[in-house]
DNA sequence: GGCCGGTTGTTCAATACTGAACAGACAGAC
DNA sequence: GTCTGTCTGTTCAGTATTGAACAACCGGCC
């Protein structure tokens, strides 16, 4: 007799099944899908593709807070009370998205305890890659920083083994992931060029071996 | 006649009520509750008091990922099937914390909506968290981030308004927290003190003149 | 007392990063 | 075509940050 051990992947798949009735979207690369700011009553979830989360303050420079792929969710804050979008949310490449209303998702998890394990299993994994990223900002060079978000965006076309095709970034957008300006993504970026950790035939190409940068330690030219 | 409109602070006190009957552990400042490795299959829920979460990777010095206060969780990844802890967790100042063990956890959010609920308003609260220190992290200086530790510091013990005591972390810790070097750390902290947003008498006290920090445009001396 | 470990205070050269500026490429609008 | 906007590529002076080092202070301990 097999106890419940823990709320996890047996659950994950739950809200890319058609039981939620939500509608799909499709959307190209580079597109808004909702603003900061704006009323906030429905939830999003990837079917395919790709999304990232934009924050503005007031004095500062807009960041990207997350990076997000298939099978993810987004906009969920407003299940919190949230009227307004805290952040804005725009695609990385064409994607199809499943809205689901929040006030529909809130009767599914208090009707339906699978529903409601499977966005408790997805906050938690999303409350650990938050707790990942926040700790790799705080100890990592943005150079390192950098190859993190290359092979992240990669791995959003996750396939073949040794080199990438991604969804091609401007380098003012690199910039908001990475925490840094533009000429010094210029420069890293050209640097991995130089070192054939990145190929630019048209789309852009990530190599495994950028995965370098990650060990190396914070000194030296 | 109300309909149910979000999940929200009407559960948020759920689990420091007493129908949780998990033990109650007490601790002084700045001792180890569990260390990043051990085996999890406990949740923590602080009553009283000042949790900091640390991280450890391979190559990089340890950062400080989390800094909780009363009615915060912790440990709570062992929900997801975690095995083991992902973090190291130390008490800011003397807490008590309160210990419910994996299995009751999951047997509560299975047949008490009113815990399931709680639970993914803190997770929604928590992820909220994150996303704003993920963007702090991208946009602020290290004079800011530092700046934001000790307000956040402060506000463990909230009540005074103008000025505020607070545990005293070593600028080792407050390193780990900001993201930077323990010299650096130091000459901050000597510039608060200069412009008097900080006083050194036995213990740490924070003004909450330092807030104009936080407004400060990048540049300048 | 002396020793120890952990702390603060401080210096410094080497390195990383910013912000502003300017030029060229390219694509769509008119 | 030309204008406009957005992108890459690049330079540079000024600023911020690192990492290593050394001194001094303290509390506990033997």
């Amino acid at each position: 007799m097999e106890r419940i051990r823990h709320i996890a992947s047996h659950v994950k798949g739950f809200f890319s099944g058609p039981s939620l009735g939500g509608r799909i979207f499709r959307y190209g690369g580079n597109q808004n899908i909702y603003t900061q700011g704006e009323p906030a009553d429905t939830l999003f979830f990837i079917q395919e593709g790709g999304v990232r989360l934009t924050t503005r303050t007031k004095t500062q420079p807009s960041a990207v807070t997350a990076i997000l792929g298939v099978n993810d969710f987004f906009g969920e804050l407003c299940l919190a009370g949230y009227p307004l979008r805290m952040s804005t949310a725009i695609t990385l490449t064409a994607s199809s998205i499943r809205t689901i209303k929040k006030e529909k998702m809130l009767e599914l998890i208090r009707n339906n305890s699978k529903a409601a394990n499977s966005l408790v299993a997805h906050l938690l994994s999303s409350v650990k890659n938050y707790r990942d990223h926040v700790a790799d900002l705080l100890t990592s060079t943005a150079e390192q920083r950098l190859a993190r978000v290359l092979l992240r965006l990669a791995h959003l076309d996750e396939d073949g083994p040794a080199s990438l095709e991604i969804p091609n970034p401007s380098h003012q957008v690199l910039a908001e992931m990475v925490g840094t300006t533009r000429p010094r993504i210029n420069f890293f970026m050209n640097r991995f060029r130089k070192q054939g950790f990145v190929q630019y035939d048209g789309g852009l190409e990530v190599h495994q071996s950028l995965r370098k940068i990650l060990r190396k330690p914070k000194n030296r030219l």
